[in-house]
DNA sequence: GAGCACTGC
């Protein structure tokens, strides 16, 4: 996908040069694309020449500015070029793909899906090729310059949305931000203008093409986030009480401050719909503090208390010996006590806000944290017999299914931000809906964010919505007027233009990655060091999940007075974690995706249009302490014909094995028809269930075979549990846990900072072990085992601490969990033949053999790939090479490679490959007939 | 000779 999104084409009226008529009469007749580009480049070098003049007899400027003129103009022209060329690249790349995608699959019967796909890609390429006619009979202005009044410029404007931004105003939305625009207006010409000039006459007299102005960006206002001010906001100081102990008091603001929130004038409305319904589905905005409050009303109302039809039932237990302290009181005054209590649950999907929500709950209740108010999460189960409210991950939950299948130990599920759909949430939308049906007294709560609470109802066989309004400020919403072309110049000249023209406030840029933030870093520093103390003080700081923590924690510190913070990010701080103080959102309506390819098992990381429902998300982070701004880096058009509503679940973008392993283990075998609120892709589901079978993890009947019991019990990817099940047999145990581990970090192990890449590259290549990159993984960690896990050996090797320690955890689970599967620890680091079997026992279905092509095939897909650059097997050609992943980056790549013999595979995996004379190629066996079935179901299910 | 968004068990 093009970094641009397709821009939809205009209708012009600016000037065309008399000699391109011929030229443009030839464009619109000839229809073949060879000529089309050639022409396209004709135009550009003609318009290059232009521009050159231009420059040339451009008068001597005053501005001190001007001297730099030429190397600035240079750098944004070949950024453009560069960017023509990519752009014809990617058309070219997508013609190609059609016509392969067309001639492929003509005899093949398409999901719907795929079809859509297809129609996409199609539809993307026509509006390319329009864009690209218009733009060649356009000398396009690339910015519009704006006059503060965006209100009045639309009277004759070419562009389609501000016959939007009209539709708006008839509709009386427009009225509705009168009071605001007022405000703004005020704001703008109180500014000090020194750059980006507001005002009409100064810019009119300019030449054109003047640099400065060139860089401006115009927005247009187009609707408000509406907030819920109100009183809400104010907080009421608690009456100091001299008698109060200081726990008291803390304790009694902490009550009152509870009231402030926005649910609890709903609390009574709530507790009715909750008492009158086994499923409601909330919809609340962040900060109207559902997530804190429901719980704590819920176990007011009593929901807490022992299912009493079960009572008599069950044996009196101990009383247990901790009523002295004990602060809880139920409502009728009845003690904890006797019987076990039903408890609450709630699910996030991050860890971290399961243990500060868990935390805050505890505060609020005067409990200490991990009794009566506890969490669960991967590595940390703070909760405890006495817990009765329990926040924990989605994916702990899921878990916690498989000892308890029915969940008897709840009596209410909250399932929260389920509108961000992880996987783990959309898994146990399925589970959770089933086990309401034979659980009537069991209560359901859907909690989500976004607008399309509609759809949860809907699932939920048509469960009632409960809305409250959130504690949120306005966000004025502006979009640019004409799409941009290089979204990050763009959002850095954005940021550079609110810093002269709006007040204080911090500003955040959403990018895609590390990169990207590099560079605007880059390009900030040096524009503002050109502009010296015109402008005030502007403090820089990126923010990415890799970054190191100390540089991670700057974010948080406050501006110092004067001066402004601009934060640029990942979509780390979409969700992830918030910033106070943001007053300007810059959103170029960009992120990187995963996306996961089930025809040949490629993953790959690509740019992808945000959806709308992200897109406000990032506007939202504009109005958290005060009323904010969003400017988007594309026109309100893109955003309403461009965006999709949502963006892809994650069921439909990734791989299942593991998933489908775990439902099986449920007792749930027809994952085809299982409940999904969005069904995965065909294909990946075919690829699990062949991938599990072929490591025997279900049997001919496609039943859960006793190997796949034991793989279920590790988190894992079936493959990876089974190369560590593998292991007992070659008894290498505590090596391929540590391999498992390492591999299970993300590749973030190495470090390779940019100014020290030889140096880092040297220290990498000193870890470099025979046999292959697992095996130097493994090196690696032992090496930093020796030295008592310390950090100073990570940084002097340039190892990443904090991915280090990650796998250390990682491995201390798996060994604990190695008891339940009643493996044994072996460690037997010589044998690398042994270990690299194990490898092989888990990993065979991921072979690749060297080709007379000078490239690796696969052999279940014949992809032809490559050993990834990183490897330490790059410059060697070992014949058959087991990979741990495909990814697709500037080529298709194996990343984690060993090497392996031939005849190991029929060793480790004889019901996979034919068994035939030693030396000949293996070839894979035919799957059996009981996946064709299922691949037949699949179809029938899909169609 | 590459290039890694973010989560989670």
């Amino acid at each position: 996908m093009a970094a641009s999104p397709p821009s939809p084409s205009f209708d012009n009226q600016t000037n065309q040069s008399s000699s391109s008529d011929d030229e443009e009469a030839n464009a619109r007749l000839e229809s073949d694309i060879r000529e089309r580009n050639e022409f396209t480049k004709r135009l550009r070098k003609r318009d290059d020449e232009q521009t050159k003049k231009k420059f040339k007899s451009e008068p001597v400027s005053r501005d001190p500015h001007r001297s730099k003129l030429s190397v600035e103009e240079l750098r944004k022209k070949s950024r453009r070029v560069y960017l023509a060329a990519r752009k014809d690249k990617k058309i070219h790349e997508l013609e190609e793909e059609l016509i392969d995608e067309e001639y492929l699959f003509k005899d093949v019967k398409l999901t719907k899906r795929e079809e859509e796909n297809i129609k996409f890609k199609r539809y993307a390429l026509d509006l390319a090729h329009e864009h690209e006619k218009a733009q060649q009979m356009e000398n396009i202005d690339r910015y519009h310059m704006p006059d503060g009044k965006s209100d009045e410029t639309s009277k004759n404007d070419r562009y389609r949305e501000d016959n939007r931004y009209s539709d708006a105003k008839a509709n009386g939305q427009a009225g509705q931000n009168f009071e605001q625009r007022k405000w703004e207006d005020e704001v703008i010409h109180t500014a000090l203008p020194h750059f980006g000039s507001l005002d009409k006459e100064a810019k009119s007299n300019q030449p054109k093409y003047d640099y400065i102005l060139d860089e401006e960006i115009q927005f247009v206002q187009q609707l408000t986030i509406p907030g819920v001010n109100e009183l809400l906001q104010y907080k009421e100081k608690s009456k100091i009480n001299e008698h109060e102990d200081e726990n008291k008091r803390k304790h009694r603001s902490l009550q009152e401050s509870r009231k402030t929130l926005p649910i609890y004038r709903f609390r009574e409305d709530l507790m009715n719909a909750i008492r009158d319904h086994q499923v409601l589905i909330i919809e609340g905005e962040t900060g109207s503090g559902k997530t804190t409050q429901l719980t704590q009303y819920l176990y007011e109302e009593g929901y807490c208390e022992p299912d009493t039809e079960n009572v008599e039932e069950e044996e009196e237990e101990e009383e247990e010996d901790y009523d002295d302290d004990d602060n809880i009181k139920l409502p009728n005054g009845k003690k904890k006590k006797e019987k076990k209590m039903m408890m609450i649950g709630c699910t996030q999907p991050r860890r971290v806000a399961a243990m500060s929500v868990a935390a805050r709950v505890a505060e609020e209740m005067n409990v200490k944290l991990g009794r009566e108010v506890g969490y669960a999460i991967r590595f940390e189960d703070c909760s405890s017999e006495r817990t009765i409210i329990k926040y924990m991950t989605d994916g702990m939950l899921l878990r916690e299914f498989l000892s308890e299948p029915d969940l008897a130990s709840y009596s209410v599920l909250i399932v929260d931000e389920a509108h961000e759909r992880t996987l783990h949430t959309d898994i146990l939308f399925g589970l959770v809906k089933d086990i309401a049906r034979f659980r009537p007294k069991l209560k359901l709560l859907i909690s989500s964010a976004t607008l399309d609470a509609e759809k949860f109802s809907q699932f939920f066989d048509d469960a009632p919505i409960f809305r409250i309004p959130g504690r949120r400020f306005p966000v004025d919403i502006y979009y640019t007027k004409a799409p941009e072309a290089d979204y990050i110049d763009a959002a850095v000249v954005t940021v550079l233009q609110i810093h002269v023209t709006q007040p204080l406030g911090d500003v955040l840029v959403f990018l895609t990655g590390q990169e990207e933030i590099e560079t605007a870093n880059e390009m900030l520093l040096e524009r503002t060091r050109k502009l010296g103390t015109k402008i005030k003080e502007l403090i820089i700081l990126p923010i990415y999940s890799t970054l190191p923590s100390d540089m991670q924690i700057r974010i948080f510190e406050p501006a110092p007075p004067g001066a402004r913070k601009v934060i640029l990010a990942t979509n780390i701080a979409e969700t992830s974690l918030t910033i106070d103080g943001i007053h300007y959102v810059i959103d170029p309506g960009f992120c990187k995706q995963k996306t996961y390819n089930a025809r040949n098992g490629m993953e790959a990381l690509t740019i992808t249009p945000i959806s709308k429902a992200s897109a406000n998300q990032r506007a939202g982070r504009a109005g958290r302490v005060a009323p904010g701004k969003c400017f988007r880096l594309y026109t309100s058009w893109a955003y309403q014909h461009e965006l999709d509503d949502n963006s892809i679940p994650e069921i439909q973008r990734t791989n299942l094995g593991n998933v489908v392993l775990l439902l099986k283990s449920l007792g749930i075998n027809d994952l085809v028809n299982f409940d999904y609120m969005d069904p995965p892709p065909m294909e990946t589901l075919r690829l699990a269930f062949e991938q599990l079978y072929a490591l025997g993890a279900l049997n001919h009947k496609v039943e859960l075979t006793k190997l796949g019991r034991r793989m279920a019990e590790f988190p894992l990817d079936p493959m990876l549990s089974k190369t560590i099940l593998a292991s007992e047999t070659y008894k290498c145990s505590a090596e391929i846990l540590t391999i498992v581990s390492m591999l299970s970090v993300n590749n973030s192990i190495f470090f390779r900072p940019k100014d020290k890449t030889l140096l880092a590259d040297t220290a990498r290549q000193g870890f470099f072990t025979p046999g292959g990159d697992h095996l130097t993984l493994l090196n690696v960690y032992n090496q930093w085992k020796d030295t008592n896990y310390s950090t100073q050996w990570c940084y002097e090797n340039f190892i990443q601490f904090r991915s280090m320690n990650r796998a250390r955890q990682v491995r201390d689970q798996l060994e604990a969990l190695m008891e339940r599967v009643e493996i044994e620890i072996q460690s037997n680091p010589a044998d690398t033949i042994g270990i690299r079997k194990a490898i092989c026992s888990g990993f065979f279905y991921h072979t690749a053999k060297f080709s007379k092509n000078g490239m690796y095939k696969t052999v279940r897909h014949q992809q032809s790939v490559l050993i990834h650059p990183n490897s330490c097997l790059f410059d060697q050609i070992p014949r058959y090479v087991i990979y741990f992943e495909l990814v697709l980056t500037t080529k298709e790549y194996m990343r984690q490679v060993i090497e392996i013999e031939n005849e190991w595979l029929r060793e480790t995996a004889p019901h996979f490959y034919k068994t035939k004379k030693l030396d000949d190629d293996n070839k894979v066996k035919k799957m059996p007939k009981v996946l064709g079935k299922i691949k037949a179901e699949l179809e029938r299910n899909y169609s």
